[in-house]
RNA sequence: GGCGCAUUCGUAUAUCGGCUAGUACUCAAGAUUUUCAUUCUUGCAAGAGGGGUUCGACUCCCCUAUGCGCUACCA
């Protein structure tokens, strides 16, 4: 009988989510949603001093603008809660109290600059069997000093102790069986008296098991520890019901070695933040997805194909298609380079995709910086969006690609006039002036087409010098779309009347 | 240093012992277009090295090398 699937998205609140966490936030959800299982977000702030302001706000928006939905969490309530660890500083004390009674745990009084000393003094220094009988803890100490000292107020560590020489498995969803041996494991600490607060280890174990979480999907840098989680499981005789583990490979940097970090961003232009944050403490704004103009369904799709593959030659999904083909077979488990141009190549893909009039929307706030967007309707946005959309890869983009249909040109590009603007050019230009005011409008884009190559062809006039001097007054450079779509959008009148201000201005190039 | 994980074109990957090693991005060339872009066609480009096992290995095993991760009173 396979049990619920229940996941868990687990980010401490250090800073803003990365593209890695958002990525096994991404993987935890297609499996929970494959599975009709529930999708938790938890969050780990038992780091006190590490606590960064905005930044749970931050992974909830980030995960929000991506569609990746929470069934549980601080914001979604839940059967489970509280979803904030250091909000169940009760349970986890309850826990350590269990660990110690069973002989599982001791306390240590050893402070950090002790240990320190230990570190310089003794080459890999490590805590554990062979050296715990000579540090000050429960077990080393005669008991009414340990209970003196506890008395006294001293602060202390609770330290998870490590049978030495056992071969402990982890059986990982994507790497099969790892085994290591406990001797090589320290005793790690569980529980800081200093802050009342259990490290990652413990306030996982107690977690994963409390809300009953079915699998473990998280990054690679996890696995080192994951034989502890395991002895740790045993330790509170929850070993049957311990969860899967899944590891998942590490998102490497584009160029040379390296998890991909928050610096990567910068130094190589390319955003490695869903959404742009600024840094409370330092002022720093690092650059987001969102901002950038990246639609969230192409990130998702990008990310989705980083560690994993649909086992065919498919490459553009939906969330649903992503949701019913996911699968841990099909997860590589070497890391995986950041390819910023195949991220713009989604984008692109999905920008071609989306609807001329939803492009639209996206595109007046930038539109409005530039000029009053209520000067023009709707439809007449989309129409122009659409005919240059296929030349973009970004939202801001479309205003350099398309800024001729909201603004008349006031300089033409001296490469394109030398090229195309002949001495006979304006004589030209002033006979298509008078065959244009012919044309009762323009709304008919294949009749003016035909008005103008009828002129064209009857006088045997050279067609790519007259069409590309008539698009150098219209749009100010060649380039563009077809240029009876960009005349019927533009009208008759303003049409006209850029071709006339283009022969005034337009000089001769002199050489 | 110790432990672990990994290793197919520049990048992401397919291949579950039969390969003339496929696809996509990037790049290049050609076609198309009144321009630019799109689109289409073609091309460049890979199994880290060495041993095994096997009729046959990119696929399985071992060693080496390399890369990465972990080795905190951080997650």
């Amino acid at each position: 009988m396979e049990r619920k699937v229940r996941v868990r998205f687990a980010p401490s609140p250090t800073g803003p989510l990365h593209i890695g966490g958002v990525r096994t936030a991404l993987y935890n959800y297609l499996f929970a949603r494959q599975h009709g299982g529930t999708m938790i977000l938890r969050i780990e702030d038992t780091d006190s001093n590490r606590f960064v302001p905005g930044a749970e706000a931050y992974i909830n928006e980030a995960l929000h603008w991506l569609g990746i939905g929470i069934d549980e969490g601080v914001a979604e309530g839940g059967e489970y809660g509280p979803y904030k660890q250091s909000e169940r500083r009760d349970i986890y004390r309850k826990y350590v109290k269990q660990l110690l009674d069973d002989g599982k745990a001791y306390i240590a009084f050893d402070t950090p600059e002790e240990l320190e000393a230990k570190r310089q003094e003794i080459k890999n220094f490590q805590y554990d069997a062979s050296t715990r009988m000579s540090m000050r803890n429960s077990l080393a100490l005669p008991a009414e000093e340990v209970q003196a000292l506890i008395d006294a107020g001293t602060n202390y560590v609770v330290r998870f102790k490590i049978e030495p020489g056992r071969n402990v498995v982890v059986h990982d969803l994507i790497r099969g069986d790892v085994t290591i041996n406990s001797s090589i494991l320290d005793d790690k600490v569980l529980y800081k008296r200093a802050d009342d607060l259990p490290t990652y280890h413990l306030a996982n174990i107690v977690d994963d098991h409390l809300m009953e979480v079915s699998h473990v999907i998280r990054g690679e840098e996890w696995l080192p520890s994951a034989p502890l989680h395991v002895l740790l499981y045993e330790a509170f005789g929850w070993a049957d019901t311990q969860p899967e583990f899944v590891h998942l490979p590490l998102l490497l940097k584009p160029d040379g070695k390296g998890k991909l970090s928050k610096r990567d961003g910068d130094r190589l232009g390319f955003p490695v933040f869903p959404l742009e944050w600024h840094d409370p403490k330092s002022g720093e704004i690092s650059s987001g997805y969102r901002e950038s103009g990246y639609l969230p369904h192409a990130v998702v799709n990008f990310l989705s194909l980083l560690g994993w593959n649909p086992g065919d030659d498919r490459e553009i999904m939906s969330m649903d298609e992503l949701i019913r083909d996911f699968s841990f077979a099909h997860c590589s488990k070497s890391g995986a380079k950041f390819d910023f141009e195949k991220a713009k190549w989604f984008n692109h893909e999905y920008l071609m995709a989306t609807e001329d009039a939803a492009l639209a929307e996206l595109f007046k706030p930038i539109l409005a910086e530039h000029v009053d967007v209520a000067q023009f309707t709707d439809e007449y946005i989309a129409a122009a969006v659409g005919s240059v959309k296929n030349r973009i890869n970004f939202v801001k983009d479309l205003w350099t690609n398309a800024a001729f249909f909201f603004k008349a040109p006031v300089e033409y590009a001296p490469k394109d006039v030398k090229k195309r603007w002949k001495e006979e050019t304006p004589q030209l230009m002033g006979e298509l002036i008078a065959l244009l005011e012919g044309v009762d409008n323009f709304a008919d884009a294949a009749a003016t087409e035909a008005t103008v190559m009828a002129w064209i062809k009857g006088n045997e006039y050279h067609m790519g010098n007259v069409m590309n001097a008539f698009r150098l007054t219209v749009v100010g450079e060649c380039k563009g779309p077809h240029m009876f779509e960009i005349t019927r959008l533009l009208g008759k009148e303003e049409t006209i009347a850029r071709i006339k201000r283009g022969v005034e201005v337009i000089k001769l190039p002199t050489e």
